[in-house]
RNA sequence: GACCCCGUAGCUCAGCCGGAUAGAGCAACUGCCUUCUAAGCAGUAGGUCGCAGGUUCGAAUCCUGCCGGGGUCGCCA
């Protein structure tokens, strides 16, 4: 039960029998909103459809306040309503009658899991925000690191928030499937694998030095021991071209593996693993990438032609020649982007193209890449290739993830150049838990850069956010058990529960409680628009720190606290909108992948 | 040189397709509590929203140009 949209229905309701009467044109009621007023002084909803209809209205209404009124006017008649004014230049304040916010608070109660849910329901227009979509079928890519070793801490934020964002995706009604790109193909996996090979040797007794230009990382020694097993020896004294691709395919398999381990303390899951390999493996003689690439010229997009050199530093081996370009210009983006090497294979823009055309083939609607911001100068072209490749049918949207700075106690952590590796993500996990991790990751705008300080989100103070909204959830539990030990026979069934007199309920903490927690739905539904995971966690240590203020009131006010063992009823009330906190709570700790404990002992 | 991201209180950051007096936490200052409702509580103070224009009834938000920080810039992925 989502209020706000409710009452954008029913102003928009009001609004068309106004255009009925003919002194409104026709209007889209997507540009008006119904929010939380900035002061619940002013009400428990505020609109400002008189204000955005402003110049539209004018013939009849020469000013906001008067169309305002007539809304009013209308919306006083509605269900529910205790009262509505004109405020401001225009604004439509609605105060609630309390039985409202019971009625929400028992739609809680009874399904406590569907709160804030969007049923993947079909065209009904509701999947539809005014943002974006909500509806469909969506592929979130992310994590996509190079299988070339363990993840690092910037890996980690853009697998939690890709993470997060598909869950998000998937409680507002998308039908999401979460996808990993493997980057197995080029250059770097060969570099893996001339390690691997060292390593290889190694296993087998010999004294190794690892030149520059090779990983040198412990972590290998693992998949020389696999090559070892797999071969024995012989592989060694050949030709490089000889074991190469046996020692790749060893060397990636067992990357892989250590990067889904990682992913696994991370507490995250793929359905779908995309090899890139897979788009250069010829057929017949041609591979997936040039099929798409003659596919694409064959349209029109794809010719061979001249770039200018680019402005600034000139690289060193420049040379103008003919090349060939996909019409990327065309779809928004600064230049047309070549598709091939100078020897003749594919660029990586090349495979994406094939590898996001594989992925409208799929039957997507949107597509949505997690990428980290070092890539930011790759947005355009890939957003021109999946407009041009689908028609401008497909939507994808790039979120860039900007670089994590590992921090302890304000001091920035040397990166330990021992296995001739950073920080791993998964040192980080152990150190600090996989709830701290992903909750401090998406305590932050995906765009903005972020510290993550390794002291602080262990310290148990309210200056630690994970910790004080765990706490929350933690407290409102001990809260029911305290009602169970003073009323042992108490119903706390959700039937039970959804018919406490919550009347009941008539303190300014309790009812501002009932108020953020109405706010659930309408935040996850704009979050989940603009694929914003952050905005839930903000919500959540919101909504603790109201449950908090109010707890602490109880302190000095015994009358206020959730147990009180002389009321019998009056704390069944309370017990029910304790009840409702932790749902709420314990759902948006579910859509961050945080875990939402009993205690915090 | 071009493009992308960022610039909001001393610090770290929110601010939801433009909306009412710009918010929170930390730090600072002032009280309160010394508990059994568990790792404090309440309050005060603090901001030319980088700068300058523009769009409009209205701009932190949208547009343009600067300034500052970061990133990227055929044949790395």
């Amino acid at each position: 039960m989502n209020i706000f949209q409710i009452f954008h229905d029913r102003i928009a309701e009001i609004l068309g029998q106004i255009t009925a009467s003919g002194r409104l044109p026709a209007l889209d009621p997507a540009r008006f909103v119904v929010e939380p007023p900035k002061d619940a002084a002013m009400g428990d909803l505020a609109a400002n459809a008189a204000m955005v209809f402003a110049k539209d209205a004018k013939p009849h209404f020469p000013n906001p306040r008067q169309l305002a009124a007539e809304i009013a006017t209308a919306l006083a008649q509605s269900e529910g309503v205790a009262e509505v004014e004109v405020a401001g230049p225009g604004f439509i304040n609605i105060r609630l009658k309390p039985t409202v916010y019971r009625d929400v608070l028992r739609g809680v109660l009874c399904a406590p899991d569907d709160f804030g849910r969007h049923a993947p329901s079909a065209s009904d227009g509701t999947g539809h925000s005014r943002t974006g979509t909500l509806s469909g079928k969506v592929n979130v890519e992310y994590v996509s690191a190079n299988p070339t070793g363990p993840m690092h801490v910037g890996h980690g934020r853009g697998a939690v928030f890709g993470d997060a964002l598909a869950n998000l995706l998937e409680f507002s009604g998308c039908e999401v499937t979460r996808e990993y790109y493997i980057n197995d193909a080029g250059a770097q996996v060969d570099v893996l694998a001339r390690s691997a090979y060292l390593r290889y040797r190694e296993a087998l007794g010999e004294a190794i030095t690892i030149p520059e230009g090779l990983y040198p990382g412990d972590y290998l020694k693992g998949a020389g021991e696999q090559i070892a097993k797999a071969h024995g020896r012989a592989l060694l004294g050949k030709e490089e071209r000889e074991w190469l691709a046996p020692v790749r395919d060893i060397a990636i398999a067992a990357m892989m593996d250590l990067i889904r381990d990682d992913l696994q303390a991370l507490g995250i899951t793929h359905e779908v693993f995309f090899s890139e390999r897979t788009l250069h493996e010829k057929v017949n003689g041609v591979c997936e990438i040039d099929r798409q690439i003659e596919e694409l010229r064959a349209a029109g997009l794809v010719y061979e032609g001249r770039l200018p050199p680019p402005k600034g530093q000139l690289p060193e081996d420049w040379e103008d020649r003919e090349q060939t370009l996909f019409r990327s210009s065309d779809w928004g983006d600064d230049v047309d982007r070549p598709l091939k090497k100078s020897d003749g294979s594919n660029t990586y823009f090349a495979a994406d193209i094939a590898y996001h055309k594989n992925k409208i083939d799929r039957g997507y609607t949107t597509l949505v890449d997690i990428w980290g911001a070092d890539h930011g100068g790759y947005v355009k072209r890939m957003t021109a290739a999946v407009a041009a490749l689908s028609n401008q049918k497909v939507d994808l949207d790039v979120k860039l993830c900007q670089l994590v700075k590992l921090m302890r106690e304000g001091e920035p952590v040397k990166m330990s150049k021992r296995s001739g590796d950073f920080v791993t993500l998964r040192e980080v996990v152990d150190e600090v838990g996989v709830d701290a991790v992903r909750f401090m990751m998406l305590y932050r705008k995906n765009e903005a850069p972020l510290e993550f300080d390794l002291a602080k989100v262990l310290e148990q103070s309210k200056d630690n956010a994970v910790f004080y909204v765990q706490y929350a959830h933690a407290r409102g539990r001990s809260a029911l058990r305290q009602a169970l030990a003073a009323f042992p026979d108490l119903d706390v069934s959700a039937t039970a529960l959804s018919r406490a007199p919550l009347d009941l309920l008539e303190d300014e903490g309790e009812i501002g409680l009932a108020r953020v927690i109405a706010q659930y739905p309408r935040l996850i539904e704009a979050a989940a628009a603009a694929h914003e995971p952050h905005r839930v966690a903000f919500y959540l240590y919101e909504l603790a720190s109201y449950f908090h203020a109010h707890w602490n009131r109880g302190k000095d006010r015994p009358q206020l606290r959730f147990v009180n063992p002389l009321e019998r009823k009056l704390t069944g009330a309370r017990v029910a909108l304790v009840v409702c906190l932790t749902s709420v709570l314990a759902s948006g700790l579910k859509l961050l992948g945080v875990s939402a404990p009993e205690e915090m002992r």
